[in-house]
DNA sequence: TGTTAAATAATAGTATTACTATCATTTATA
DNA sequence: TATAAATGATAGTAATACTATTATTTAACA
């Protein structure tokens, strides 16, 4: 039997939302939708009751899926590591060669995400927006402590982790591999959101990608050999 | 005649403030406390109301300063850079060898602000809690492109272009120095919250701070020999 | 098929936020 | 000392971010 990848399930802590989105109809026009109006409106101007007009559903009904619009927020976020997190595996998989396993890795988690049906009410597109833009606000808090000790942000740091255990196997004596990883994923949005934003100072653009400023970089860095 | 650093006046764009808070005592308090209080309670928390209350002013006469909140966060973080840009100058102007300049520039932009009385209303070291904890809050907006068109965000651009020339004169052939620069500081930021909230995703702490990793990294990429 | 439970929708209500407007009072300045 | 400028006090509005209650629809099952 094939297992297709619409089968597959990006899970999510359940201690981010009231009711999994994911279980019923309503639920799941709420994430579509609310990835389409946060990406239309913007975090900040978004809430509730917009996106109850926009799926023609009730504010109400809304606040059983989710406390408030931040754990929405962390719940996208959460997913989209998770979705990264798999495209990682299943694109590096099969290399064994440490420096192209890592460099395959960093194509992955730097590159803009192109149109993608795997998940039909998910908008990928949307979301990978929304990442750049947004998605520091998950973390930036007062509550940051708290959240990280329910687990919130653990798909994002076992992202994190393996890169850094790539980087290890390319170099074990390099001394900051966490901060190398670390930086290369928030770098990456970073770069992204410059590059549509604050061209000046910025040598991404639509030819010079982010994966190529980043694969340069970890490659001499790591002072990668043969490089393909 | 000395200059004192007391004179100095860090200047912010003018388009950012309704009226200039350098120019009364009330405006200082403004800051001054503003600065205190977006520390404490953090920048969602925190309300024209609440800092009124703890000047022992009114609401309505911090709005005479500052049309919003937002705006507010765009003249701290403007003045942060600015900041940050005179003491960069100050400690590489007499740096002739272009790899100790550069080294030298990125140690100040990377480096913990420490206790410094140089403006006296402004508690520099909550000032740069501030900018590691939201001041990305202040161009990841919808509002972004105008407010770059309208210029609230040239002096962290023009700090980011300083780097980048100080990486172009150590190597002018490196194909990257203003995604280089802008990743520096925008990095250290993030790596300075992960060492304060995400211990396990990053190797900075205590004793390797991020100005350590940073000197590493510009050393690997940019090939500096000589290290001092 | 009818009964019951679960989910959703509709409505109302509260405290807070993010302001604007007006007017009174204090302070500075000519 | 008059006048203007700055600040303070008060009030008011629309929107936000919810909570609570009740009505209605849908699903489940006996």
């Amino acid at each position: 039997m094939k297992y297709l990848l619409q089968d597959l399930k990006i899970s999510v802590n359940d201690k981010v939302y009231l009711k999994d989105p994911e279980s019923t109809e309503l639920g799941r026009r709420i994430v579509e939708n609310g990835i389409l109006l946060i990406h239309e409106i913007g975090f900040e101007n978004f809430t509730f009751k917009k996106l109850g007009e926009k799926i023609k559903s009730n504010e109400s009904s809304i606040y059983r899926y989710f406390e408030n619009k931040h754990k929405l927020l962390v719940y996208l976020t959460s997913w989209y590591w998770g979705w990264k997190e798999y495209q990682l595996v299943f694109a590096t998989n099969s290399i064994t060669d440490p420096s192209q396993k890592l460099l395959k890795a960093i194509e992955v988690v730097t590159e803009t995400v192109k149109k993608d049906d795997s998940f039909s009410h998910i908008n990928e597109v949307a979301l990978n927006q929304i990442i750049i833009n947004e998605s520091s606000k998950s973390f930036l808090t007062k509550e940051v402590d708290d959240e990280n000790r329910e687990g919130y942000f653990l798909v994002y740091k076992r992202l994190v982790h393996r890169i850094k255990e790539m980087v290890l196997n390319v170099q074990p004596s390099y001394p900051y591999p966490g901060s190398l990883a670390s930086m290369i994923i928030e770098g990456a949005l970073h770069q992204h959101f410059l590059k549509d934003h604050f061209t000046s100072i910025t040598d991404c653009n639509k030819k010079v990608m982010p994966p190529v400023y980043f694969r340069h970089l970890i490659i001499s860095v790591l002072n990668i050999k043969d490089n393909v």
